[in-house]
DNA sequence: TTGACATCGTTGCGAATGCAACGAATTATG
DNA sequence: CATAATTCGTTGCATTCGCAACGATGTCAA
């Protein structure tokens, strides 16, 4: 005979289905550019990063996308070893790394890119008049991450 | 000289923007419950769903929280070795498992679900009015997940 | 009943992950 | 200045991961 559990509401709580839907949006969209590039989840975020913020050191990436560093360092060096990016030392100061795309790196962003918008227009239409009021909460949620 | 790439609004870009918050919710909530316990996330999951659904197979969890089944299984294995649950064999259906919380497991869910529930309640005070709005952005992104 | 097919949970394996440690570069402190 | 402390990116290492394959069990239909 024990205490019994205090009440708790799995289907309403938080983390847990961030993490549900979380894996599931990066999930469906990398199937539909692993299609077209043999990337991953982790490249993409970078290239996209890449083209479309002003990070441009490894750091910058690390901060916004909150992925651990040597998880950007290591999609960078396959995104450069397959000749989407380039680095170079930044000569102000030469601790960072100068992060650009190349021509083949930007037209791969450029052909992907519509892929992830028809994905996103596609959840915004599932949401319709939600979308505004989650993102306010996304913003509320995304507060204290260092961006 | 190259086309130009074309708009896209990374800022509000939802698989990003969930990727981020989901990985900053389960982390700040596991070092929180892993000061206590050592046990991962997936160990957690696994034992709050069967303290809190009427899941009791491995298949129902996995599902459940769309977590890799093989994922569910190992979290399972370690949890029976640390004593936390038990498996038997589902008589009704022989080739699922019947998994139960030990005594000692639930005490552990008994100490954990407060902690989690207080975080639950930082998140709601953070988000206000905001909350029911999620709550029901979240049912939709969730449409079409196996539960 | 029998054989084809589906489902459950486990496991092998190569790849990816997180963490700590490191060298190089920079900044802060005395 | 000197030197201690911090920051950036990489790497070694043990762990975890995802996927496919598998044996065991169950279902369906001929």
């Amino acid at each position: 005979m024990s205490t019994p559990l205090p009440d708790f509401d799995l289907d309403r709580y938080l983390p847990f289905r961030f993490a549900v839907v979380a894996s599931r949006l990066s999930n469906e969209l990398a199937q539909q550019y692993r299609e077209k590039y043999d990337i991953s989840i982790a490249e993409w975020r970078v290239l996209v990063n890449l083209a479309y913020s002003d990070s441009t050191s490894v750091r910058d990436i690390e901060r916004r996308v909150s992925m651990e560093k040597s998880k950007v360092s290591r999609a960078v060096s396959r995104l450069e070893e397959a000749g989407y990016l380039t680095k170079s030392v930044d000569e102000n100061d030469r601790r960072l790394l100068q992060l650009e795309l190349t021509e083949s790196g930007t037209e791969m962003v450029r052909d992907l890119v519509p892929l992830a918008q028809s994905y996103q227009d596609e959840l915004v239409a599932m949401l319709q008049d939600k979308m505004p009021g989650l993102q306010d909460a996304l913003d509320d949620l995304m507060q204290g991450a260092d961006l």
